[in-house]
RNA sequence: GGACCAGUAGCUCAGCUGGAUAGAGCAACACACUUCUAAUGUGUAGGUCCCAGGUUCGAAUCCUGGCUGGUUCACCA
């Protein structure tokens, strides 16, 4: 805030002058003062109280009388303790709110990086769930507030399209699905991919059942068992090998695996229409989200990439070759150990394709930045991944984050697909808008308006509700995600910002056309008045941290509590039936700044405001 | 075993680049709608900030060591 620092500068300049003492802006901290004191900023004392051998009453007389004849917005100070705290002039955050409604901006100025933000990318094999869902949210939420912070930003994902788990699928549906097409089943056509994606693993458990108490298994059983290692316990563990030596499901998965790689037309061709389907319904779900991106990556384009770069490293020492054939990049030196880079038989591993796919986005875009949303399972990889790109030394090596959350429990435990205890995004969706339908049905306050215009409303309340949950919470915190809860429409909620803003419509809608100039003859606010506006005043910084932290939850909380000011004001003051004409224009002018603020903070987080609810 | 992340009210979470008496919401109880949308506001109650040391005028916040939960350390992705 660039009134502190003008503050700052005469202490320095006292500190200097009168002690000696050179103290760099950093180190002067003001803090907001609470509420139990009088006054707008505090400036601690204690950190100079030793080398001025000053009391706290001496030094902060010699300060204070100083700022007050200097600065012309200050008008007082006191001291308590060791705490030195600045009283503003009223006029002074009246010029602010004037200041935010004649040129205030939303957003930061140019910073000239561009930045690819990546989130999303989901397997192709089942629809999207509540895991992905919080990556969505995140990585929109992201992507907006970097563009609002001065970023060029490009929204991307990569879509794992190709693997054993799409060519159960496949296999699955040539096998037993009989022709049918999520049409002529009346499916979402991706949760009809994934249903039988559910029916291969169920098919193969049956499979692998039956072979349990064959002759076979229980042969191996008894070879290969540990010591008091249960049946249970060991076939259990044995699944995977079962899969691959064993299997006649997953003989043919992976021969379909092996065609596919072959280029086989008729594979090819299962593969595509299977693909097809899947994007389809992600896009549903991405339009109910409200996301969108700017470009999508396939990883059946680019699992081939990042050879061309490994012997690129290879031949200037970033990686080496053991005797095998396998180069291996060391680490150690960052903290790490040594990361495989490429098989010994010259296949891709994973990190091969990351590197590969990475350079690519940047001939693409020339972004000198990347963002990668994943789970924080990923953190080693992640590293990994930053800290060999800076050794190749990649233009973009240096705008590298990892975009790193928790995963989302339910209150039952951890959500786990082959349980079936994965909750559903669409399924979500749909429960959150019909919860607050209920509750507007119970109010009765959009009865008079259209059909579609309540629908319309419903799903904004519904969608608010479901992400100011999610992204309340620090992206790098496990979370908690209560079904009872994420519907709730009271407190620390979504509507309950909505209801803020449209609050201040409705007094709008009353008002009518107003002149509004009178409220700058309105000079003697009210506390709360006086509180919002620097709440207001405080929208870009906040933006800033969150920008600077990748964390849309700084974003959140800030809207929530502007909202929660806004209510306070709301219900203690009285608006249209204010005495002063210059009170009542004041209060509404004050009132469409809340508004404007709470619209696009919200917009950044992914939520539209509704009218009326 | 090494590394990383988390641990704050019954529950879900803020606060963490050190500052005043640790804050919200939910749940509980009590109040406030002839008055601008009560999806609101007010109040009561609720705390060993995981534990133990250390640094400091001052520690939920920083350091060290533990404890608990999670993740990771694959020629898997």
């Amino acid at each position: 805030m660039e009134f502190l620092s003008k503050i700052g500068a005469v202490v320095q300049r006292i500190l200097k002058e009168e002690f000696q003492l050179e103290v760099d802006s950093k180190s002067l901290l003001f803090n907001e003062t609470r509420k139990e004191f009088d006054g707008d900023y505090t400036l601690v004392l204690f950190p100079f109280l030793k080398t001025t051998r000053k009391n706290p009453q001496e030094l902060g007389k010699l300060i204070g009388d100083t700022v007050v004849q200097e600065i012309e917005f200050v008008q007082s100070y006191n001291i308590i303790k060791g705490f030195l705290n600045f009283e503003f002039h009223v006029s002074f955050w009246l010029d602010i709110l004037k200041q935010l409604d004649d040129n205030g901006s939303f957003s930061l100025p140019n910073n000239g990086n561009k930045v690819l933000v990546e989130f999303s990318s989901p397997n192709t094999n089942k629809p999207l769930h509540l895991g992905h869902v919080r990556n969505i949210l995140l990585g929109w939420a992201c992507s907006n507030i970097l563009s609002a912070a001065g970023y060029e930003v490009v929204k991307t994902q990569i879509i794992n399209d190709r693997g054993i788990a799409i060519c159960k699928s496949m296999l699955a549906w040539q096998k037993f699905g009989a022709g049918a097409t999520p049409q002529s089943e009346a499916m979402k056509a991706d949760h009809f991919v994934g249903h039988y994606y559910v029916l291969f693993e169920k098919k193969f458990k049956e499979e692998y059942s039956n072979w349990q108490s064959s002759e076979e298994g229980g042969t191996v059983y008894q070879n290969l068992r540990k010591e008091d290692q249960s049946e249970e316990a060991f076939f259990k563990s044995y699944k995977n090998k079962y899969f691959n030596d064993y299997s006649a499901l997953g003989a043919e998965a992976k021969s379909m695996l092996l065609k596919w790689e072959q280029n086989d037309v008729d594979v090819r061709a299962l593969w595509s229409k299977m693909n097809n389907w899947v994007y389809q319904g992600f896009e549903e779900t991405y339009k109910n989200l409200g996301v969108t991106f700017d470009s999508i990556y396939y990883e059946s384009d680019t699992y081939t990439l990042g050879k061309d770069i490994i012997q690129e490293g290879l031949s200037n020492g970033v990686f080496y070759k053991k005797e095998d054939g396998s180069v291996w990049i060391d680490l150690e030196d960052v903290g790490m150990d040594h990361k495989l880079v490429l098989r010994s038989d010259g296949t891709s591993v994973y990190m091969t394709q990351d590197i590969g796919t990475a350079r690519k986005r940047y001939e693409d875009t020339q972004a000198n930045g990347m963002v990668y949303t994943v789970a924080d399972e990923q953190d080693y990889h992640f590293k990994a991944l930053f800290e060999t790109l800076k050794k190749l030394e990649e233009p973009y090596c240096e705008g590298l984050h990892h975009l790193s959350y928790g995963m989302v429990d339910l209150p039952t435990g951890k959500m786990k697909s082959r349980e079936g205890t994965v909750v559903d995004a669409d399924d979500l969706l749909k429960e959150v808008i019909q919860e607050a339908k209920n509750n507007a049905v119970e109010r009765g306050e959009i009865e008079s308006i259209s059909e579609d215009e309540r629908q319309k409303i419903y799903q904004l309340i519904g969608k608010a509700a479901l992400n100011f949950f999610i992204l309340k919470v620090n992206p790098k915190k496990r979370m908690v995600f209560n079904p009872a809860e994420s519907v709730d429409m009271q407190g620390t909620t979504g509507p309950y910002v909505q209801n803020a803003y449209v609050r201040i419509q409705s007094i709008k809608r009353k008002a009518g056309e107003m002149d509004l100039s009178k409220r700058m003859e309105y000079s003697d606010p009210e506390p709360i008045e006086l509180d919002i506006i620097k709440k207001l005043n405080g929208f870009l910084s906040t933006l800033q941290i969150a920008a600077d932290q990748y964390d849309p939850s700084i974003m959140a909380s800030y809207c929530y509590e502007l909202a929660k000011l806004y209510h306070k004001f709301y219900s203690d003051i009285r608006i249209l039936g204010a005495t002063e004409e210059s009170a009542k224009a004041f209060r509404i002018a004050l009132g469409n700044s809340v508004a404007r603020t709470l619209q696009e903070g919200f917009r950044l987080i992914g939520i539209e405001m509704p009218n009326r609810m």
